[in-house]
DNA sequence: CCTCTATGGCGAA
DNA sequence: TCGCCCTAGAGGC
């Protein structure tokens, strides 16, 4: 689940359910007891997502500062306030909850208080991340550039480029037709624009159907509108849009990610697959050559 | 029911 | 390099 668009989709589920109000805090799971407790009650001013990181900012400059790593969830979920709040399931590190919306964290492999400075200190170890307005592609290009380390590692580096995990890396290079064990400094720059630019056209798909979406048809449907965010059975509409979609609503199928040796769906040879610092690696070696 | 793997990344060894 | 976070889905029996 969480690569860059995850963070982002939960960011803006957070805003809509608890941005300008003040939620409960609690760890029914105790590990997080103190920091719920300073939590508790306070204004939620808004959510925002960086790279996987996730910062949520309370009144009086005090943010609560997540990460989720491989497993870890953080679910938002709507409830009728006569029914009451749903009880936790499972290993709750920390609940926030108002009369209408109750959101558990789970697994995470950070959840800390912040201070603005140590804010600040975690955004300044990032690349710039394709799915912020403001990032700059030329930050990640100069490292890049003068990198003799393979571009599948490069994409990967949370300090290239904030967001892009194992499955957009795998994808994108199979888009661009990109060898992943090509040096940084070998790629032309073109090729990293494209790509650039790519990333910038898929992970917002993904933000708005919580679900990475790569091949072509499917990119052309969803930039279509042929998959509907909302339509999440027994669901509410408005906050619960950030759901992901339910099983089955748009098939998970990918280029290469997962398909060592199935045929590749461009050229019919075998998907290789490598461990690459202790991450698999993915990649056509017949579609990916060169450039 | 069980086992396995995973879209991450840190700190200990 | 390994354990960990201890979830969640897939697949085997």
């Amino acid at each position: 689940m969480p690569e860059g668009h995850t963070l982002h989709r939960l960011a803006g589920a957070l805003d809509a359910a608890f941005g300008g109000h003040s939620p409960r805090a609690s760890s029914p799971q105790g590990r997080f007891a103190e920091g719920a407790a300073l939590l508790d009650g306070r204004p939620l001013l808004r959510a925002d997502a960086w790279g996987k990181h996730l910062f949520v900012d309370f009144a009086a400059d005090l943010a609560l500062h997540v990460h989720l790593g491989l497993i870890g969830t953080f679910d938002v979920a709507t409830y009728q306030p006569d029914a009451g709040p749903p009880p936790p399931v499972g290993q709750v590190r920390l609940r926030l909850a108002t009369e209408r919306h109750v959101a558990d964290l789970r697994a995470a492999m950070l959840c800390r208080l912040a201070l603005p400075e140590e804010v600040a200190a975690v955004l300044a170890t990032l690349g710039p991340d394709p799915l912020r307005a403001d990032a700059d592609p030329q930050r990640a290009w100069r490292r890049i550039a003068r990198s003799h380390r393979a571009i599948a590692d490069l994409l990967m580096d949370q300090a290239v480029l904030a967001g892009v995990g194992n499955v957009y890396r795998a994808e994108v290079l199979f888009r661009h037709r990109v060898d992943p064990h090509r040096p940084g400094c070998e790629i032309r720059e073109s090729t990293w624009r494209a790509i650039w630019a790519d990333l910038r056209a898929l992970m917002p798909i993904g933000v708005q159907l919580g679900q990475i979406v790569t091949m072509a048809d499917q990119v052309q449907d969803a930039l279509a509108g042929a998959y509907d965010p909302l339509a999440v059975p027994g669901q509410a509409s408005g906050v619960s849009a950030w759901r992901p979609n339910p099983k089955g609503a748009l098939e998970r199928r990918y280029y290469v990610y997962r398909r060592a040796g199935e045929p590749c769906r461009q050229c019919g040879a075998r998907v290789r697959t490598q461990v690459v610092a202790g991450r698999n690696l993915f990649w056509c070696g017949r579609c990916q050559r060169r450039r």
